[in-house]
DNA sequence: TGTACATCAGTGAACGCGCGTTCACTGATGTAC
DNA sequence: TGTACATCAGTGAACGCGCGTTCACTGATGTAC
């Protein structure tokens, strides 16, 4: 009835439902408080089955870190075609453009807004996945940690290239691009962190975190365009 | 030999054993992984006692969260000391100072710089009461929330008050310095915690990771200091 | 001064519960020969 | 084709453990009269 291929997809179905329930049961009581039995439980098998899958929870933790990192290597990609179109429609030379700070101001805000906008969305998208994900990146657990450090890394990096890029557009450069990339996630995470609760958060409430999230990345992005001015020759870097 | 007064003192003590155990168990397992048994044991009571003190392990993160707030305001009150420090030294009319991007963000830091070391230095002695305050302002226990974004409303109150002096030395003010508290304390918060795992922090790593900050806050208020600018009529705000 | 009672921090026994983990087992699939 | 064996996802009984909570108790202090 069942071929050993079928066998395969067969457990695979079940990994995916140990790490659903894990990540249902972690948005109501918290990672701290899987219970390996709590997970079986909801996931439909007996607790004893869940050493099929998982050496033990932190294994099926870093499973669920490993998914989340996909969802948001996808977001970036999405952010990061947003914020080239700016770059795009921006393309002229720098002495022509983005000298008085109204220009700039307008520059930034036409590549930020998209990625607040699309960032805001997938994190409303995947809640419970990626509000884990940002929670434990300081939480009790060395693997999870690990794990999210990895993952913000590469966020980071891809960031980096983005803004490398859109700096280019600013007749003295950015400043400082690692660390307002580290910024921008630092208080884009806690935004979003912010919108964990009330699972039915008013969408005038998204809204205004979204706009305040913009307008707060919009003044690093200002203070960098002018740091780029200040400490010369790291224009390109 | 006891008096009622001393019993009352004796009391008071317990509480305390009650609460200093919790805090070193929650810097190594978490707040949601404490038990009323374990705190009880660390601080040498019977399991039962612990209800003389508290009704739940709640009622205890929220006396754990009251302590954190004051510590949190005597830290507060000595940078603000220091920053103004910063505003009496340059006490001159704007018309004659400030005008050029390399002043400003000398201004900036001399501000910045005190603000961030008092404050790291505050977190290295307090590692475990603040980790655990900033830890659980996003956590799963709803009581610990609403204490610790009382105790956050405050200090970004406290913040918003410094900034609106510290902006009145520059021609043209700092824009949204509500946003401005909030992203200090988000990235403030957020360093800090970047701290907490490896206890012994080489302090090479300790005065990176105060630079990295002093930046990034530089970088957020030169923005400000051009938003002032562009968005005119909130100088005095 | 003596007697009866109230207050209250701390105790130890006992309870039922959910937990992680072990173990030997099932039953279906595929392989060797 | 048939027989013996290997693989492997899932199972159910059983274990010992730490947990939160209850209860009646102790023993010292203070109060009423």
């Amino acid at each position: 009835m069942a071929s050993r291929r079928e066998l395969k997809e067969q457990k695979e179905k079940t990994s995916t439902s140990l790490i659903q329930a894990a990540i249902q049961l972690c948005s109501e009581e918290g990672y701290a408080s899987l219970s390996l039995r709590s997970v079986a439980r909801k996931a439909g098998i007996a607790p004893t089955s869940f050493y099929r899958h998982f050496r033990d929870i932190d294994e099926l933790g870093v499973a669920i870190v490993d998914h989340a990192k996909t969802v948001l290597v996808k977001c970036l990609s999405q952010t990061r075609q947003k914020m080239l179109a700016f770059s795009i429609s921006n393309n002229v030379t720098p002495e022509q453009k983005l000298q008085s700070p109204e220009q700039k101001l307008q520059a930034i805000e036409s590549a930020v807004r998209p990625f607040v906008e699309i960032f805001i969305e997938f994190f409303h998208q995947n809640r419970d996945l990626l509000s884990l994900f940002f929670q434990e990146r300081t939480g009790n657990s060395e693997a999870m940690r690990a794990a999210i450090s990895e993952g913000i890394n590469h966020m980071m990096e891809l960031l980096s290239e983005d803004l490398t890029r859109i700096s280019k557009k600013f007749p003295d450069g950015f400043g400082e691009i690692p660390l307002i990339a580290q910024a921008m996630i630092t208080i884009t995470s806690h935004a979003c962190l912010a919108m964990t609760r009330n699972k039915d958060l008013e969408k005038f409430e998204r809204l205004e975190i979204t706009e305040q999230l913009i307008k707060k990345i919009n003044l690093l992005l200002m203070g960098a365009s002018i740091y780029g001015k200040i400490t010369q020759g790291n224009k390109n870097e």
